[in-house]
DNA sequence: GCACAAATATGTTATATAGCACTAATGATT
DNA sequence: AATCATTAGTGCTATATAACATATTTGTGC
């Protein structure tokens, strides 16, 4: 028997997560299970729409942002594969408060959130897992809120720097951040202007805590970037 | 039989949210709930302390806060009379990244997280409340990161005399806050100096949109607050 | 009721960062 | 290759808000 492709996927890319899950609730998931490619910078969903999905990305990059004053765009969280997202919106019984899109070009499934709560209903370990999924990112979320209130735009930028290579790491060079971004939404993971994000960044290169080659950052003194993030 | 002054509690009060589990769950919960009397500005937990007991605030009035750079406080979230806190982070599997204390006054219940660990994989409604209200929770906190980041002074006061407004009413005159809070608190609410929160307010009451009588606030036109609150 | 501490109020100055204007570089399209 | 659009980079100015200083008022303990 000839696995599809789709079940390849779900049973070696998401087998960490699913594991959780009885066969049978895998048939269902796998049965409800589409696959969306969204290209680079596609909105996957919008603010106020309603919540149906529960999203899972297999891969590329995936941001979460909301849009504020006078267009400013506040980057809110990052998913990497394989990460779940959109799920939050709808256990609040609200719709989303901000919007998710493709960072760069991205492999994404859906599986309809009234199957996941009946699931959850059903799967105590699959209940825990949303529990802590959820009380994670509200930690990160707390300490977001005095992370880009309180620091200096140095402290936030090196913060953003750091969020950067924890969510996706270096490249084989142990140094490469494993993600391009323009400097435009690098300022909106940093509460900055375009401008500044630039400046600071340049004054980064000059302190030789970084190098800079177009959207490639190597970051060369990660300790110093701590402590800059630290600081504030 | 005559009911126990904590058992009258547990029954009268708490009756909305425990309505949810079954009689034998509420027995345990009850054999296993301390009462605690917190005085005014008494911490409850504080950053870094190991999680143990899920809270639930019978009277008075918590707020949860982070201290930031330079001893600036930022508070988080505000509890009222039934609710609960404290278990994110032993759900996160993290050490608190906040701290809780008495506003004013308080009495509060504790129950051991590990049985309530319990009770949610055994109860799935349980479970759900605990997803609902974490999920609730992330939005509002998604929501004020842009809030307090973006808005300019003005708006994010005018936001916080709202949040107080829709945390705990008003008195019987219909526009007296019902929370009596410093100078301090009031700017640790809405990100800025205790200088910057007493000057706003003064042109709040110069612009006849509340009138101040010490830490008593009346709000005399709530659309107005909104507007400059939505505005920023 | 007095002494002292804490909170509130207000004016002045300093500064971080936004806003704007402009140029340079890079990348896409035909 | 030439044109155009987008992104990156830099300097200058404006401004919101912090920081500081200093009254003034209010609350508290004896």
């Amino acid at each position: 028997m000839i696995k599809s492709t789709l079940e390849k996927i779900i049973s070696e890319d998401l087998h960490e997560i699913w594991s959780i899950l009885a066969d049978d609730e895998k048939r269902l998931i796998m049965d409800n299970f589409i696959i969306h490619n969204f290209k680079k910078n596609q909105i996957i969903y919008a603010e106020g729409d309603e919540p149906e999905y529960l999203w899972c990305l297999i891969k590329g990059k995936v941001k979460k942002f909301k849009d504020g004053i006078g267009g400013r765009q506040q980057i809110l969280r990052l998913h990497r594969p394989v990460q779940y997202f959109g799920y939050r919106a709808y256990f609040a019984e609200e719709k989303y408060v901000s919007s998710a899109a493709a960072f760069e070009a991205s492999t994404v499934g859906a599986v309809p959130l009234s199957l996941v709560k009946t699931l959850i209903t059903k799967n105590s370990d699959l209940a825990w897992f949303f529990i802590h999924e959820l009380s994670r990112n509200l930690g990160g979320s707390d300490t977001k809120i005095v992370n880009l209130t309180q620091k200096h735009i140095r402290g936030r930028l090196a913060e953003a720097l750091i969020i950067l290579k924890d969510n996706y790491g270096y490249e084989d060079d142990n140094s490469t951040l494993r993600i391009y971004m323009s400097r435009e939404d690098l300022a909106n993971l940093s509460n900055m202007t375009t401008s500044n994000a630039i400046r600071t960044l340049t004054s980064f290169v000059n302190e030789k805590i970084i190098i800079v080659d177009g959207r490639r950052i190597k970051i060369t003194n990660e300790p110093m970037l701590r402590k800059i993030s630290k600081f504030g």
